[in-house]
DNA sequence: GAGTGGTCTAGACCACATC
DNA sequence: ATGTGGTCTAGACCACTCC
């Protein structure tokens, strides 16, 4: 069952991979725990610190360990998930008055912060505007764009966009939209949320994902395209959620038939 | 909305590796089409190889180029996506007498195959133990692994766990099931499937799912861990699914409320 | 200040693809 | 045969952390 070929016909950056892996995966190194520094594996194994380096390389692209500048090499301790569950746009877990992510980072004991990033009147992108029924070439939508925090570390980017005929003029275009938040003003606009599409992709971050939500290499992030739908079956919201990974798991439970 | 500095405090890999960025963003450089070698950028940077080189590592980390030994380093071709909805276990379905994935690749135009990897009883791992209610310190578990292929190129990986008690001596120890395939056995077995739970998370392959998927640096995986309830609400079976991110998309629509 | 990772140089040889 | 990426060497200096 072995992947690789044999050891002796491998590079020797691979080999050191390939040795470090096995010791983390034996729990000789347990989480938490710092490797070897470059040059001390340099010098253990008789090659240029490079091929060290390389090797380490391959172990955080794998998001075994991360590296932390002038401090070492440590293996990435399993992080405790944050889990997203299809109840999480039902109207009991609204009446908490908690969104659902306040309401989860409640059970994990952690402080919730939401940051408005934006709130402009844009163009949609082509997935929005197809999902949304509006116009791609025009200043169709409304994007709120935030940003949110627990314990102050950053866990996900929401963007949500509405029909800027909708949302003009009414509280969806302020930071604070009231309460119930955005579903409580769209039902005021006569959208009762009956039907929810979610799809879901994973990809590696975008620079700008990894520098907002502080990622190291070797953690891919999430992407839930969502779409709300009214009593008339018609969309009536649309968000993008950027998750990182390592931290955040959905969780959906249906009936079958 | 500059997430870096100012491009000339950047070292000169960052500032390649934004250069070449930005001209795939821009479209100058479209899917499919081959970058300047790396002594090519090194001698239009007045580099070192290796420093071109790492530029371009940068952007494969990023999903956005692929290197192709002895031919060269190529923007990325945005691939069609599976898509595995959330009725894939739905009944109407298993009537087509197609798996859902046999039927997906067929809305695609696609040949599936499917390999039987192994049958074996085993100790299950944890988190499967804990979802189908069986000890995780005896072989309680038979083990059945497959491996899904489209027009012969891998797309993903299914374990599937079911109680040993219940399978041994039936036909789900063998490589063919039968009608229905496993769902239709379990049946036969009292068990009607009525609800089902998927757990979702991404992450970076392991060196193992890497090779059997050909993936490239910088495409994370998709894991489902599904498990599947009776009527009496107990659960009967849970699979460990494995696809790869850029081919792959999860698709749920549920009732709110 | 000592030790760590981050970046870079200017070479070299190997493995693979293409013609 | 030529050109490509893959790996390696033996140095160097910088940036950061920790004591």
């Amino acid at each position: 069952m072995k992947t690789p070929g044999p050891s002796s016909t491998q590079p020797p950056s691979r080999r050191i991979a390939e040795e470090l892996r096995a010791a983390i995966e034996a729990g000789h190194l347990a989480p938490g725990d710092r490797l070897p520094s470059e040059r001390a594996l340099a010098h253990q194994y008789e090659t240029a610190r490079n091929t060290a380096r390389e090797a380490i390389r391959l172990l955080a692209e794998e998001g075994l360990v991360t590296a932390r500048h002038g401090s070492g090499v440590f293996v990435r301790e399993p992080q405790r998930l944050f889990r997203f569950g299809s109840d999480r746009y039902s109207r009991s877990n609204r009446e908490t008055g908690l969104t659902p992510f306040r309401l989860e980072a409640r059970r994990q004991g952690k402080e919730a912060r939401i940051d408005v990033v934006g709130i402009t009147r844009e163009r949609p992108p082509q997935d929005i505007a197809e999902r949304l029924a509006v116009p791609a070439d025009e200043e169709s939508v409304l994007h709120r764009e935030n940003h949110y925090f627990a314990d102050d570390e950053p866990v996900q980017i929401v963007s949500t966009y509405l029909r800027w005929e909708e949302a003009e003029g009414t509280p969806l275009t302020q930071p604070r939209t009231g309460k119930d938040g955005i579903y409580g003003r769209l039902e005021e606009l006569g959208h009762v949320m009956t039907r929810v599409r979610d799809e879901i992709t994973a990809r590696m971050p975008t620079r700008a994902e990894a520098t907002v939500l502080g990622l190291p290499s070797g953690v891919p992030v999430l992407e839930v395209l969502h779409t709300s739908l009214d009593q008339e079956d018609e969309p009536f919201e649309v968000s993008r959620y950027v998750h990182r990974a390592d931290r955040t798991g959905l969780f959906y439970e249906l009936p079958v038939e």
